[in-house]
RNA sequence: GGGCUCGUAGAUCAGAGGUAGAUCACUCCCUUGGCAUGGGAGAGGCCCCGGGUUCAAAUCCCGGCGAGUCCA
């Protein structure tokens, strides 16, 4: 019995006449109106029953359930608020995409750091799950893409009074089942078929009890009840095993799945066809799929059933096919031959909106993060529209999705997805190519392909199994895929990960007040006085403490100031300034003494590179998205003296010209001379404003937040910046460069930095136009006429090479004859080529060739030996090789080889006769 | 962020320490009234860049650049 127990008895369920029962089947607990239930009601347990069968009183689209659905929590004091994007990546690091509602104000609002935007809410947020990708289109009910629409009430504990940034309590459990309740109710539900099921919840090291809510056999709703974080000294143990205990906040975290409630209204088959009936329509007819009366009777009493099929739950997929047909007496091939084209169509469908999601909201493929994410759905439904024999367009598919969302970034989309699916026919192409290379290897041998060549082709090419099995069988090879192909790929991946430490709370700065940052007030200035709060040892030098300062911590990419702190005796050279909990640290080479008047001088030249830098990331990122497009958005980005990076996300490489236009819109702005300015706007309303876009250098806590203005470009910022974007000067990008696939680096320098930058480039090809003796205009026409030329004379000296070898082996050098054949022995002191030339030569004349040469510090031999002679000329270049102390070898007519003993040399050619003897006779 | 694979003729690739190759494409010649085609000849290479090992590196080692791919 749940630890848990107590939480569930509700006076909600009290007053209504609800009672507790244990599911006949599953054993799990559960509230009913209905006193003769025995099954929980949700499947396996039960099947659907709203299929044919709708559980509200009318039919709503998806847009029309969602309306109804904030209005109605609307009308009972919610604040409706809009949807985040479902790259929650942009606002926290601990995960990629946005999976619920609650992601939308982790950490910052579940925490009490962060207000939330409104207390309570209501919002329909699109979220994306992969980890359901195998059953979507196959269970009739499981999408990737979905909304989750959620009613959130953010409470703090009444004794813990204003620590947090709300306090006290809106509402908590009885209200929460009361208003789904209602919300049933409203839309025509039978109230007595709903069960509220107990199932505690634990995730992210946080819990509480938690309620699904199941409705004619779907799981419409589950409301959670989040309260307890993990402690190993907290009272309750939990289904995961750890200890938990409660927090000041408590939350009220709901989800109601959208596109369950549309179905809900509906009663179709299939989840699929009640939320995206245009675009089902088209595929079917597209794919030329039509079904006769007794098929799509077939179809209905199948999809009834299809709540067993979930690869989670049912051993395999094969299996609950089987089940399936069975209950149906039907053919389970016949059967799958039905319902495959049709699930692949449906999960098309939904792919298509998660890809639309997912490139709407600003992703972009790339080989790392939520963009391999988005690749490998993407190439996922390339396949699954290729399988089923659908002829448009994949990015027309994902536009269908994308104008329902209704993005205006629509050509964007398109264009991202037809660049992906240019690289991915590449990587087909390329894959198919190997694969037949390897299949017809194989072929002849009778063996299969072995499973480490397959490992090999998936992980280093991302060929799949299956495509290799296909190629395979069409050259006659075989392939066997081993059931646990990829936790094998996954072995070759079990390098341990290396884990940073985070900054931890420092405890001697717990009673410091927050350092007064004058950094913001006035960013010109560069002296000030403080007094000295406090001073800690390092191990080198010292961390001072002061009451306030004008010297920058590093961060946002800034690079900290540089200075020094006197008294009037001390003077401190500051090296380094960070900030922990708002409190900045000195980090100094002497104690200028606790309690102390200081004076402190910042670096003002060091610093105002830096602020140029700082604005002119600014201007570069707002130039790189007029030119290239609203998908751009930094990546990363870090500042410098003499140049700055700036990461942005985009698909393809920056070319040359776009590099131009950026640098010409960004110097425009530099030109326009506009100010900059600094505001500290409550972040709701700037978010309302302005957008997500704020963030591009992550989200800062608090209910205030720092935005600067440069231009028409807004982002919230914690670094310095110039007055006016003249301040400047100018700006010259340097270099671009690809970080990863999806993100470029444009390396820039602003100001004397700039000029300094372009003086360096020209005194580059300055040099080059003396050496070239010409103008730096002619330096690349002439570059490129000396490059032919140099082409041209290689050739050259390689025919002259062989005309003088040619040449000296009919001049008839000394001669000798060994047992009837004519050798030649000779001294040449000529590179190798010339050495081997004249082998050739002298070899094409039925003679054989002993060469040697003391050219670049070594001595070398060529032995080549005409056809019918029976000699080894690897042997007699090793012997000879080894008078010069030296090696060699080669084919049994041809050899090479040399040694470090120059003086050597002539001694071993006078050997050589003997040695070609000594070989002859052996 | 980490692992793995690959950079050789315009394209696709072979060569895996010892004289840089094949196929297609290209140029020219022959066959034809012209084309498809057939026969022959030729041109085309900083073997990605920089170090190292070696008598000798396209080849082995290290670093860089570039492309691809898998995993988190």
């Amino acid at each position: 019995m749940s630890e848990l127990e107590s939480e569930y008895r509700l006076e909600y369920f009290e007053e209504n006449d609800f009672v507790r029962k244990e599911c006949s089947e599953c054993g799990a607990h559960f509230w009913t109106r209905d006193h003769d239930r025995t099954t929980c009601g949700e499947p396996p347990c039960e099947e659907y029953s709203f299929i044919d069968n709708p559980g509200f009183d009318d039919e709503y689209t998806m847009e029309e359930m969602r309306e109804t659905f904030l209005s109605f929590f609307e009308e009972h004091g919610h604040a409706r608020i809009d949807p985040y994007p479902v790259a929650a990546n942009r606002w926290r690091d601990d995960v990629l995409l946005t999976q619920a509602s609650i992601y939308d104000f982790q950490p910052l609002v579940t925490s009490g750091r962060t207000p939330p935007p409104a207390n309570p809410l209501c919002i329909s947020q699109p979220c994306i799950r992969m980890q359901d990708i195998d059953n979507v289109g196959k269970t009739g009910r499981h999408t990737m893409a979905f909304e989750m629409m959620a009613h959130h009430a953010f409470n703090a504990r009444e004794e813990v009074g204003d620590r947090y940034a709300y306090s006290g309590e809106v509402y908590w459990k009885d209200r929460t089942v009361e208003l789904c309740d209602e919300l049933f109710a409203s839309l025509g539900a039978d109230v007595t078929e709903i069960t509220y099921i107990e199932d505690p919840w634990v995730g992210g090291g946080n819990a509480g009890p938690a309620i699904e809510v199941i409705y004619r056999g779907a799981e419409l709703a589950t409301l959670v009840f989040m309260s307890l974080e993990q402690d190993p000294e907290g009272e309750y143990e939990l289904k995961d095993g750890n200890r938990y205990s409660p927090m000041d906040t408590y939350i009220v975290d709901t989800g109601y799945g959208l596109e369950r409630w549309t179905w809900m209204s509906q009663g179709t088959p299939t989840v699929y066809e009640a939320v995206y009936p245009d675009m089902i329509d088209f595929l079917k007819e597209n794919a030329g799929i039509e079904h006769t009366d007794d098929e799509e009777t077939l179809i209905h009493r199948a999809a009834k059933l299809a709540g067993h099929m979930d690869i989670d739950e049912a051993d395999d997929m094969d299996a609950a096919r089987d089940n399936i047909a069975r209950k149906l007496d039907v053919n389970k091939h016949e059967l799958e031959s039905l319902m495959r084209p049709l699930e692949d169509i449906y999960a098309i469908a939904d792919h298509c909106r998660a890809l639309a999601y997912m490139f709407g909201d600003g992703i972009v493929p790339s080989n790392v993060g939520t963009g391999y994410l988005a690749r490998m759905v993407l190439r996922r439904t390339k396949r699954l529209v290729d399988n089923v024999g659908i002829d448009a367009p994949l990015d027309e598919l994902v536009d269908m999705q994308a104008k329902r969302l209704g993005y205006e970034n629509r050509d964007t989309v398109r264009d991202i997805v037809r660049t992906e699916e240019r690289k991915y026919r590449k990587t087909l192409e390329r894959g198919g190519r190997r694969v037949r290379q390897i299949a017809d290897e194989y072929a002849g041998s009778g063996e299969p392909i072995p499973t480490e060549t397959l490992i090999e082709l998936y992980d280093s090419h991302g060929i799949q199994p299956d495509m290799v099995r296909e190629i395979a069988e069409e050259r006659g090879a075989t392939v066997q895929v081993p059931d646990d192909f990829y936790s094998l790929v996954a072995a070759r991946h079990d390098s341990e990960q290396a884990f940073e430490d985070a900054d931890r709370a420092d405890d001697r700065l717990a009673d410091l007040p927050e350092t007064e940052k004058l950094y913001y007030e006035d960013q010109d200035r560069s002296e000030f006085e403080a007094v000295v709060l406090d001073v800690f040892e390092r191990e080198e030098g010292y961390d001072v403490v002061l009451d306030q300062t004008m010297f920058y911590p590093e961060g946002g990419g800034q690079p900290a100031d540089r200075g020094t702190i006197s008294t009037g005796d001390v003077t401190a050279e500051v090296e380094d300034v960070q900030i922990r909990d708002g409190v900045v640290l000195h980090r100094t080479d002497r104690d200028p003494g606790k309690g102390e008047f200081v004076r402190g001088q910042i670096d003002a030249n060091r610093r105002r590179r830096l602020m140029r830098h700082h604005t002119a990331t600014h201007v570069v990122g707002h130039a790189t998205r007029q030119v290239i497009g609203d998908h751009i958005r930094q990546a990363g980005a870090q500042k410098g003296l003499e140049s700055s990076r700036f990461d942005v996300t985009h698909y393809e490489r920056i070319t040359r010209e776009e590099v131009k236009e950026i640098e010409r819109v960004a110097n425009e702005i530099v030109m326009d001379n506009v100010p900059v300015k600094q505001e500290w706007p409550d972040r709701h309303e700037a978010e309302e404003r302005h957008g997500f876009d704020l963030y591009q250098g992550g989200i800062p806590p608090g209910e205030k937040i720092r935005l600067i203005h440069v231009a028409e470009d807004v982002q919230a910022c914690g670094g310095t910046h110039v007055r006016r974007t003249g301040d400047i000067g100018a700006i010259k990008i340097l270099n671009t460069e690809p970080v990863q696939d999806g993100v470029e680096r444009i390396v820039f320098a602003a100001g004397e930095a700039a000029i300094e930058a372009t003086q360096r480039t020209e005194d580059a090809l300055y040099d080059a136009a003396e050496v070239l003796d010409v103008s730096p205009q002619e330096v690349p026409d002439t570059a490129e006429r000396f490059f032919a030329e140099w082409k041209e004379r290689g050739k050259q000296i390689d025919r002259l090479k062989r005309e003088l070898a040619e040449a000296r082996a009919a001049a008839g050098a000394d001669e000798v004859d060994i047992d009837g054949t004519p050798v030649v022995i000779q001294r040449l002191d000529a590179d190798s080529d010339e050495l081997r030339a004249t082998a050739n030569a002298l070899v094409d004349e039925g003679k054989v060739a002993v060469l040697g040469s003391a050219r670049g510090g070594s001595a070398q031999f060529v032995v080549s030996v005409p056809d019918g002679v029976n000699v080894n000329a690897g042997e007699v270049v090793g012997r000879l090789a080894a008078k010069v102390g030296g090696g060699g070898g080669g084919p049994a007519d041809f050899a090479q080889g040399g040694g470090p003993d120059v003086d050597a040399l002539d001694e071993a050619l006078d050997d050589a006769d003997d040695v070609l003897r000594t070989v002859l006779n052996a």
